[in-house]
DNA sequence: TCCAGAGTTCAATTTAGTTTGAACAAACCG
DNA sequence: CGGTTTGTTCAAACTAAATTGAACTCTGGA
């Protein structure tokens, strides 16, 4: 107890619990880890860039963690290094605009599996095309072209988004 | 082996193997379970509507995956039971218009996160407004409505997807 | 060159979530 | 009724994925 005043700074208080809370929920609904929610929500609050020692101090998470967890929130765009002068130790900031953050996951999370998922069917089409039952063939070229325009559906639709969210 | 003109009917062919593979991966992406992407995928390459039996046995999950995963794609509305004239047993057809399954995926697994988050914040909000430092409160009530503008964002962009991907 | 601090890696562990299967309920029929 | 078939439930077992922590690399002084 080196700081009676302002509680024990290792501690979240209540509020910052909640709020980490809900940024833990938020990535879960995304299929992300827990533990991106919480560096991500800590950062969120925090008036102050963090560094990789105060996520897991204040966390409670190993310094393994919290390097992953840094290191997938910096290629979804979601973190970014602060300026630290002289410092050798890198203090973290979050990326607040949702812009940013949705074109993040949708080109890291949701387009590469859009594309691979393309490319199978398409695969899958042809050797539709060449079943010997022509009963079986027609109904399988239909499915597979219905599949196709769902991907087609899928790609139109991400642009849309991100131009939505950007603002 | 009672069919070796059409192979055994219990094991899927090549093509059905694949076609369920692109299905489980694609219902991964969304968060849910591996069976209902094989249960999915299953019917949506079955040229007649399937009992749950024929599910069990073609591939080889229990009872019980089939009854909960049945149950689940009925709620998204992505399968209905078939009409099954005087049989006892029920057999399933899968929904296969794009708008009918977002609309399900986005009213059952979607909004209600995106409902109970939009509570949990503007409570928070309201916790941030009594906070009694000056300057920390400033800070959080506009992070707070930072929040708040990205689940108005979520909740205006919801409609269009449906939109969108309605035809 | 050696040391100390910062950050990364990855095999082992833990945890969360899915699947199983045995027991149960419900519907139909002789 | 009793028996058979169909489907559901849920605790226990299993599996996939996240987390840990010890060993490592890298960098910047002294």
């Amino acid at each position: 107890m080196d700081d009676l005043l302002n509680g024990d700074p290792h501690e979240l208080d209540p509020l910052e619990r909640q709020v980490v809370a809900v940024f833990v929920d938020g990535v879960r609904v995304l299929g992300l880890p827990r533990s991106i929610g919480e560096i991500y929500g800590l950062l969120f609050i925090s008036q102050t860039a963090l560094s990789l020692d105060d996520l897991v101090q204040r966390l409670h998470i190993s310094k393994g963690s919290a390097s992953q967890g840094l290191r997938m929130l910096k290629n979804l765009g979601a973190v970014r290094e602060a300026e630290s002068g002289t410092e050798r130790r890198t203090y973290y900031e979050p990326a607040i605009e949702l812009k940013r953050l949705a074109g993040g996951f949708i080109r890291e999370q949701v387009r590469p599996h859009l594309d691979s998922g393309k490319n199978k069917i398409t695969r899958l089409a042809e050797t539709a095309r060449e079943i010997d039952d022509p009963d079986r063939r027609k109904f399988l070229s239909e499915r597979m072209e219905r599949l196709e325009t769902w991907m087609r559906s899928g790609g139109r639709v991400l642009p849309v988004l991100q131009k939505l969210l950007g603002q």
